[in-house]
RNA sequence: GGGUCUGUAGCUCAGUAGGUUAGAGCGCACCCCUGAUAAGGGUGAGGUCGGUGGUUCGAAUCCACCCAGACCCA
């Protein structure tokens, strides 16, 4: 049903109606990328470094992601989050230099590379599969460049660092050798995660668990000696059968590396009488052993603690020779025997309990997954498939109870998907303990604000248990362990500092090639025969670990130790913790001074993204389609110190509330055209009662808004920005100074206040979303009137808002009342319209009665203006008793209100649309009201409140 | 299985040191306006504060357990 159309209004051209060029639709996605190229093209980065030289510096450093594939939404949390601060900081008055990096070197790149060109040194020259990494990460760091200055991101892009420039290269050779000349690094020989179709040890990061069913087994340690089974245990009857301790193992193929069982010392341990034999077991397992072995009831012949146990000797199960009983707090009753089988070679707990007791490390598996030649029973057999042998063995030799099959999580390789194995192999290490690390970065750890606090206790704990960080991995593309030694003794070279400074010098001119290539005797001279040139590369953790020495410290913008790293919650096992355990062991001390965490992106169930579940929410899509002010936006208004969900239906909650803020500003610039703020603005002291609280207002938001931009509560500041858009100005202010601004004259005092007020709302609210809304505020700034640079990035807090006086004539508690108020007479309003038709609230004429009072003083104050405030055609306080179909309310304060609203019958004035009883007063302009009439062709109407 | 967290209206967030009918904005429904108009204003309906059991005169707020989810580890 099509409304039918306003008449003409002859008086419209008298009107100081909105116009601004500032489009309500943005067409984000159109226009952003014009945007970015104008501030590409202007040197926005350089030319606001050097807008900030010589303030003081708040460096933010970057984390390095991995160069290789496009960037998903939590690369754009990360980065949108960090421009947030970067931003912010520069806002309130810091140099912010922002250098953004990447993590160049690494399984993933070799992988990608493999798959074109085949493997290193049998399909491809490995200088050439090297230079295929380092080409393939250039393009994937191009493109992930791309999608992230698209972000609106301001950073250093034309200089990033990348872990492969060759000078970067070079330092992280250095800092390894800082390392080891503190004595932190050592070789060892440890069991670590191998893939036998790689031929090389893994990273914990390359490991995935998957189902694996296996064979598991029961396996009989024949006690030795009777006798001292019987001290320990003083068993009731005089049995003499065999005495066996029974092991639980998955993992058949490593009982040849069996070097002791595991108790655990608070265990209780029973001794079980079967029909030919005693088993000894723990107690809260037998039932189930009892189950699952079928011999019959048993019977609990003997009960002691694990502890009396230790140093036991027991019969290998099919090896000639008897190992002990060991203790061991990892020992547990959720499965198994509560005694556990223990090859030092071949798991890390059994590594780690085995160098209490001094357990010989025995690997008797080669690189290729089998058995070394010399092996008894299974040399040359394939460790998995020797399963089943060892099965058959431990049978002949009646040692096997049971065997069964079992389903569990098992490690597996990610690249080939085959299980993995611990293998003990030649390995270097930097030492937890030995150089007192361990101990220092939990001081440092310490010495560090973690934000939110509890990160402390996450990281903490970590670096209290974790093992020595194997920094050794046999592959490619890598910064390379550029080590000479010994062919005799394993020995680094004694002059290694030196050799390593050496190394470095190359690899800066020629990158980690020069490694590779080089000719030891080139360094050792003749030497060179007794040495051997290590061929290992360093874990990539180590390369982006040490960047707060090869980047923070040596760019001159930069400065070290860093004021904060910010990055997801899984840092805490890797960058944050890399980067403390090198920084430590460099200098003593943390590379940050805080650390902040964000949390994972999750969908709007709180669940994590996957293409299988097809939640996921792509960057580059928000990008094209809402915008990125959007998507920073989104950003914005999530915590971020917990999941942080996102799907297309938050998205468009957050698009409406874009809209808003967008309108709100679009409404005050269209309201400020032909203000000039150098001639037509007023003072503080000048403007309107109305006009200096909106400024008080605005006040209070901006102290609001800078303390949580100080304390990364960008959430808090997105919630008070569109909270003060919608209610204190859309809802009252803006709906209130309407009248004025539209029908007052252009030049007059009352207007001029109002435009003051809303010039300096408009500063303050351009640059409070200026961090977040990047490109929205860069649209706005050059449409505020008045000089001003380039960027709002090169101003600071606007520095025009004031409190208003607490013992103002109309204070902000007045108003604070006088809203109150308004919220009833608007209810009261809406009866009306709903039960009489009064249609809008400028029909209504509106009386208020009240006891007499400060209230009713206060609002008798406004005069005639009170119907300003109320948006009404006549508003007044009556004093007295109300009649009985006016509204009855009750005020916060327990005061009382009646509300009497009335279809005013007066004529509406075409031109301000209020209906008064002066309408036609004036012959030549029969359809003008009095104040109308005077501020067309009078001198014009005065306001002294609204 | 262990460690660190999270769970308040459809959405995003507040809820002060435990105290009357748990708040805000958005969205939604309805109404108004048509001089912010693919805008703007008003009113209203939405919550067993993840669940259970405790402590307490009284708990969204304290404790225990459980459920769901996230990250890390095994």
């Amino acid at each position: 049903m099509a409304r039918k159309p306003a008449p003409p209004n002859p008086y419209k051209d008298t009107l100081n109606l909105p116009e601004t060029p500032f489009p309500m639709r943005a067409n984000l996605s159109g226009r952003e990328p014009g945007w970015l190229d104008e501030w590409t093209q202007a040197g926005r980065y350089q030319r606001l470094r050097e807008h900030c030289a010589g303030r003081p510096k708040f460096i933010l450093a970057d984390g390095p992601p991995y160069a290789n594939g496009s960037i998903h939404v939590g690369h754009a949390v990360n980065k949108i989050l960090k421009d947030f601060i970067v931003k912010s900081r520069t806002l309130s008055g810091f140099d912010a230099p922002f250098v953004p990096g990447w993590d160049c070197h690494g399984l993933p790149i070799e992988l990608k590379v493999e798959q074109s060109l085949g493997k290193a040194g049998k399909d491809i020259e490995p200088a050439a599969f090297r230079a295929a990494c380092r080409q393939y990460a250039a393009e994937q760091v191009a493109g992930q460049s791309a999608d992230f200055q698209r972000l609106g991101v301001l950073a250093d892009w034309d200089h990033p660092y990348l872990t492969m420039d060759y000078r970067i290269e070079a330092d992280i050779i250095r800092a390894l050798g800082q390392i080891m000349a503190r004595d932190h690094v050592q070789l060892g020989e440890k069991p670590v995660h191998w893939c036998v179709d790689c031929g090389s040890a893994l990273a914990e990061a390359e490991v995935e668990y998957e189902d694996k069913t296996s064979l598991a087994i029961d396996v009989r340690f024949r006690v030795e000696d009777e006798l001292d089974l019987l001290r320990r245990l003083d068993p009731e009857g005089d049995s003499r059968e065999p005495a066996s301790v029974v092991i639980w193992t998955t993992t058949a193929w490593t009982l040849p590396a069996n070097q002791a069982v595991a108790l655990n010392p608070a265990l209780t341990y029973v001794l079980v009488q079967f029909e030919r034999e005693r088993l000894l077991l723990a107690e809260d397992l037998l039932e189930r052993c009892i189950e699952r072995y079928r011999l019959g009831p048993g019977r609990i012949v003997g009960r002691t603690l694990g502890a009396s146990l230790e140093g036991l000797r027991l019969q290998h199960p099919f090896l000639d020779r008897d190992v002990p009983v060991i203790m061991g707090d990892h020992v547990t009753t959720e499965a198994g025997t509560g005694c556990v089988h223990t090859a030092p070679g071949h798991g890390q707990d059994d590594y780690a309990v085995g160098l209490r007791y001094n357990l010989p490390v025995e690997n008797p598996v080669g690189p290729d997954g089998r058995f070394l030649p010399g092996t008894p029973l299974f040399a040359g057999e394939n460790v998995h498939t020797a399963n089943a042998h060892v099965v058959d063995v431990l049978r002949d030799r009646g040692t096997l109870v049971v065997v069964e099959k079992f389903e569990h999580s098992y490690p597996h390789c990610w690249r080939h998907k085959t299980p993995t194995i611990f293998r003990a192999t030649p390995q270097w290490f930097i030492s937890m303990d030995r150089g007192g690390l361990r101990k220092d970065a939990l001081q440092a750890i310490k010495a560090t604000r973690w934000l939110p606090d509890w990160g402390q206790a996450r990281i903490r704990g970590m670096v209290e248990n974790r093992p020595d960080w194997c920094i050794s991995r046999q592959r490619n593309w890598g910064v390379p362990i550029p080590l000479f030694v010994h062919r005799e003794t394993g020995r680094p070279h004694p002059r290694t500092p030196e050799l390593l400074e050496a190394v470095a010098k190359r690899v800066e001119e020629a990158g980690i090639e020069a490694w590779f290539a080089l000719d030891p005797a080139d360094l050792l001279g003749s030497e060179a025969a007794d040495y051997l040139k290590l061929r290992d590369t360093l874990d990539v953790w180590f390369d982006s670990g040490v960047t707060h020495f090869a980047v923070s410290s040596k760019r001159p913008e930069l400065d070290f130790p860093t004021d904060l790293y910010l990055e997801g919650s899984d840092q805490h096992r890797g960058w944050f913790q890399s980067s403390l355990l090198t920084s430590v062991a460099m200098h003593g001390h943390a590379p940050y001074r805080a650390v902040l965490t964000h949390g994972f992106t999750v969908d709007e169930k709180g669940e994590k993204m996957s293409k299988s579940r097809g939640n996921v929410v792509a960057p580059q899509e928000v990008v094209s389609t809402l915008g990125a002010d959007i998507l920073r936006l989104w950003v914005a208004a999530t915590d971020f110190s917990a999941e942080m969900a996102i799907s297309p239906g938050i998205l468009d909650r957050t698009a409406d509330a874009y809209r808003r803020i967008r309108n709100t500003a679009r409404f005050l610039l269209a309201n400020l055209s032909g203000f000039d703020p150098e001639r037509d603005a007023l003072g503080l002291e000048d403007l309107l009662p109305l006009d200096r609280w909106i400024i008080d207002r605005a006040f209070q938001v901006q102290q609001q808004v800078v303390g949580a931009y100080e304390d990364y509560q960008f959430h808090q500041i997105y919630q008070r920005l569109h909270n003060f858009c919608s209610v204190e100005l859309g809802s009252f202010y803006l709906d209130v100074i309407k009248d004025r601004q539209y029908t007052t004259r252009s030049d007059s005092h009352a207007r001029r206040s109002a435009q003051t007020a809303l010039h300096h709302v408009a500063e303050a609210l351009t640059r409070w979303m200026a961090p977040i809304l990047s490109f929205t505020a860069e649209e706005i700034w050059p449409l505020l009137p008045g000089e001003r640079p380039e960027s709002v990035l090169f101003s600071t807090w606007y520095e025009g808002l004031r409190p208003l006086d607490p013992e103002a004539v109309f204070s902000a508690e007045d108003w604070d009342r006088i809203l109150e108020v308004r919220t009833h007479v608007a209810r009261a309003i809406e009866v009306a319209r709903n039960e009489r038709g009064l249609g809008g609230s400028l029909n209504a004429e509106v009386d208020l009665y009240l006891e007499d009072d400060l209230l009713a003083g206060l609002l008798e104050r406004l005069g005639d203006e009170l119907r300003f405030v109320l948006i009404t055609s006549h508003a007044r306080v009556i004093t007295g008793q109300p009649p009985e179909d006016a509204a009855q309310v009750t005020l916060d304060d327990g005061r009382q209100l009646a509300i009497g609203v009335r279809a005013s019958t007066h004529a509406k004035c075409v031109r301000c649309w209020h209906r008064r009883p002066d309408v036609g007063s004036h012959p030549e302009h029969p359809e003008l009201c009095g104040r109308c009439v005077d501020n067309v062709i009078g001198p014009g109407e005065k306001r002294r409140f609204a």
